[in-house]
This record gives C-alpha cells, sequence and structure tokens, in this order.
DNA sequence: ATTACTCTACCGTCCAGACGGTTAAGAAAA
DNA sequence: TTTTCTTAACCGTCTGGACGGTAGAGTAAT
C-alpha cells in the first residue's frame, strides 16, 4: 500500500481522461494503461479487474459529493444545497474529471451505478422533506445536476462568466 | 423507401431498448437486430453501418426538440422554453427512450454529437439575449435537462407526483 | 558481508470471445 | 422477373484477462 496509492490514483485521472477525450466506449485497459504510462499488465496488477477500476473511479466521485448528505442531519437541506453549490463550481478540473465514471460506469455496467443512485435517493428524499418550498430547491438541485451533466457528456460548456452569474443566482434562490 | 421506414423505426426503437436496458456500451448491432426481431444482416442493410444508426437515433431526438428554436424568431425565449417544458413533460415513454441517443453515442465517437451541441449552443444563446432574468430562464432550462440526464441516465426516476409539481414550479418561474 | 529468499511493482505475450462489417444466396413483393 | 428485403456463414480486428517472467528493494540466515 505504500506507493501503490499513488499509482492507482494515476490510473483513474487516466481513465478519465481517456473518457473525456475519446468517449466512454473507447475506455479500454490498453487505453488506460497507456495514458498513465505503464503496460497493461501493470494496470491489473493494481486494478484487477476493468470493474475494480470503475469502482474505484465512482468512489472517487462520491466520496467528494456524498459525505455531505449521509451525515449533518441538524442542517436544513438548504444549507447543504448551498454547501454543494459551493463545492460544485470551486471544483477543480481535475476532480470535475471524477464525473466522467458516471458514463464510464453507465456504458460498461449500470449495475455499477447503484452508489450513485442511492445518493441521490437520498439527496431528494432530504430535499423533498423541506417545509419551505421543495420543489424551487429540487430545481436548483436539478439546475445545478444538469449543467455538470451537460459538461459531463461534452454537450456544452459555460464559460466562466457565465458560471458566476448561475452560481450566484442559484444561491440566491435557495437562500 | 416503401416498408423500409417502419423498419427502420422498429431499428431505432430496439436501440433505444438495448441502450435503457443493458447500457450504452452494450449497444451492439447484434443485440439491437435481435431486440428488432431480425437478423444482423438484416439491419445493415438498412443501416450500412453502425454509425448511420447512431446518427439515425439522433435525428429522431433532435427533431422533436429542435424545431422549436430554430424558427418562431418572433416569440421570447421564455414562451418558446415553457413550450419546451410542456413538450418535454408530455412525452410518451417511447419517445423519451430516444434520449438514450445521447448516450449511445457519446460512447461511440463523441464527434457525433455535434447537431446536440449545435442545439444547445442555440438554446442558450437565445436565452441569454433575454432582457428580463436570462440566468433565471437558464436555471429552468438546467432544471429540466437535469431531470431529462438523471432519468436517461438512470440515476433517478421521480414519480407522477413529483413531476407534475415541478413541472408547474418551472412553468411559474418563466412565466 | 555474502548468500538465499521474499515481496512489490511492473512488463510482454498469448488467447478465447465479441464485435462490425462483407458476401452469396434465398424469399417475398412488385 | 426484377427489385426489395432477409438470412446464415464467415472474416479480420480488438478487447479483457490470464500468465510467466523480472528488476529491485528489503529481510534473514550463514
Amino acid at each position: 500500500m505504500s506507493n501503490s496509492g499513488k499509482t492507482k490514483k494515476r490510473i483513474r485521472k487516466a481513465a478519465g481522461a481517456v473518457v473525456a477525450e475519446q468517449g466512454a466506449g473507447k475506455l479500454t485497459i490498453e487505453a488506460v494503461a497507456s495514458e498513465a504510462g505503464i503496460s497493461k499488465g501493470g494496470l491489473l496488477y493494481h486494478y484487477g479487474t476493468k470493474k475494480e477500476l470503475l469502482e474505484g473511479m465512482l468512489d472517487d466521485l462520491l466520496l467528494e459529493r456524498g459525505a455531505l448528505f449521509q451525515t449533518d442531519k441538524d442542517h436544513s437541506s438548504r444549507k447543504k444545497l448551498r454547501s454543494l453549490i459551493e463545492t460544485e463550481f470551486a471544483l477543480s478540473s481535475e476532480k470535475r474529471a471524477n464525473a466522467q465514471s458516471i458514463l464510464a460506469a453507465g456504458a460498461e455496467d449500470p449495475a455499477l451505478l447503484e452508489p450513485a443512485r442511492d445518493y441521490f435517493q437520498t439527496l431528494f428524499k432530504h430535499i423533498s422533506h423541506e417545509k419551505d418550498d421543495p420543489t424551487l430547491t429540487i430545481t436548483v438541485a436539478l439546475a445545478l445536476q444538469g449543467m455538470q451533466l451537460l459538461e459531463t457528456i461534452g454537450l456544452y460548456q459555460f464559460d466562466k462568466n457565465q458560471k458566476s452569474q448561475l452560481k450566484k443566482r442559484l444561491l440566491e434562490l435557495v437562500s
């Protein structure tokens, strides 16, 4: 476990890059290995199967976002959402590349998405229990996700200006 | 061209079903042919290559939504968005399955998504020129897309109740 | 301090199966 | 009987994964 953590991280990052550049269907072990600068055999030493790699990628993604809605039972869903908005807009492009794991896992085996489904289940259940205006809060959460997914799939890229305005407005809507 | 239109449509529908059930990565010509009840060779008679099939699927999707923002120069972006909201929520589950083409095309060859990129480019440009509160309108458009994509990827399913509330609220926000 | 051994981290090769696409031939419809 | 549609058999390529091997750093025994 000494050095292997570093190499594993490099592999996961390379996998995200492959998906972003070539599409989820081109995520092959060879392509990832090449992008990471090691051989296929070397990659399979760290991740015994492709499935393990996909799971590792998804973990990265959910660990970043998921903690919020598991703990913090004392905070309102709006407060959590505000914090999620801040987090999402502040993410480095490297971390945002982790979202590619959604597409890769969905393409390979939809069953791998189960943890992500749990996350959204929890998220929307939380918000629905809100007293003030749950549907508005859901709208904001959906807009945040919509932006994220559009960018991940490569259908649209918001520029800095648009993003800062959008962030400001989303925060206002759930204040 | 006589009967082939029907068979082609059945093939496209089968392709959407395969993606929905097994994931974008499992969209193989054989699987689609089997789902459509014909042989692989039979499918390739109608769509000479897999790429052609993907393009056909994307056309289905964009023809439904796209017309709105190409024509109707005299209508405000809010009015168009309201009409898009109505359309999206009224879509049959069969038509909603067309959205799977986004995932399939993105997995196979991201270049195929170009028409879809154009669509969103046009959509957001239109909205940005709005005078009243473009960022709110963008938020609503993103929420609509977010719902759509979450359902398409299979990360969350909104029930009838949630949907009718959401539709009502989205319409209010851009009224 | 040299020999023997072990472990981690990798590499290169190989293979069975899956895949997209071609082809020759037949069935159905016109 | 010509055109349209469909089939089964086949081909070359790619992919996931298995596997044998190895360089090097450490550990222990002699």
